[in-house]
DNA sequence: TTTACTGCAAATAATTTGCAAAACT
DNA sequence: AGTTTTGCAAATTATTTGCAGTAAA
């Protein structure tokens, strides 16, 4: 488990204490190779000890993502998607009739960010944009207008 | 006020009733020239009258949308932004220091659309694409790392 | 007159907060 | 020891829903 102890080393660097929770918290979200939820961390670090609250995920997961260690995106499912920064840039597909989430390459993003620095001087945060739609399996479903 | 009447009008053609109500809410809407949120509709329509309800307002977003008359947009603040589709295509960017939003050009995204639709047979809606960065005007109060 | 539509009030659901107790360093 | 961090429970915020009454058509 060679990431997550980046991450508890940045904290600790931060000057910020270790807890059991935020380890558990780090290791979750460092092992989990994908975006999850503050519910989704809660429970698998839940099943482990017990001991631990949802607002101390929440306050964790604020804290990591101030430091820069995690990225969190909307993906417009009320709920706010959490990632190790580790896990590389990409864009998120999201259907909005399944609601399945593909991840895309984010190569296509580069010339809007360039176009948008230039022409509106406004730097997008595009590591983990949330693009709607409908997805290939979707498709077919929809009534064609 | 002619756009306000193609709505309604609209409504009428698809079987539902027109109510005060309706007809309030879909002129704070047409009238409104930008996107706006259910309560400030709320708002809008109750200093006008005082007899609507916030449920109403909500019930009548959803099937005007369900229309297709009207478009939402998540821009990542916790409340969902209307507008008329009558206002054309174009993105915005979304700042995470002051929240400020700014309407982009919609041609910018067109490449992508193309892309996506290709490589990963996604039909994305771009139409209101809400894009996270920093504002020009925020450049400089940031940090530099 | 029929039944779609509205108002009201209570229910959700995710997230936040105040405060006293617990625990890193 | 001293301050950060946690747990708990209550608060918040935007939105939704059940149901009985009201009003378009």
């Amino acid at each position: 488990m060679p990431h997550c102890h980046t991450l508890i080393a940045a904290l600790r660097r931060s000057g910020y204490r270790l807890t059991p929770q935020r380890e558990m918290i780090v290791e979750a979200i460092a092992h989990a190779g994908r975006h999850i939820t503050a519910e989704e961390i809660f429970e698998q670090v839940r099943s482990r000890t017990g001991a631990v609250n949802i607002a101390t995920i929440y306050r964790t997961l604020d804290l990591l993502v101030e430091l820069g260690l995690v990225s969190c995106t909307d993906l417009g499912d009320g709920k706010i998607w959490y990632a190790s920064s580790h896990h590389g840039p990409h864009c998120h597909l999201v259907c909005r009739y399944c609601g399945c989430v593909t991840e895309a390459d984010y190569a296509l993003l580069i010339p809007i960010d360039e176009r948008l620095r230039e022409q509106y001087g406004f730097v997008a945060d595009l590591h983990h944009l949330a693009i709607p739609g409908v997805c290939a399996a979707c498709q077919s479903k929809t009534n064609p207008r």
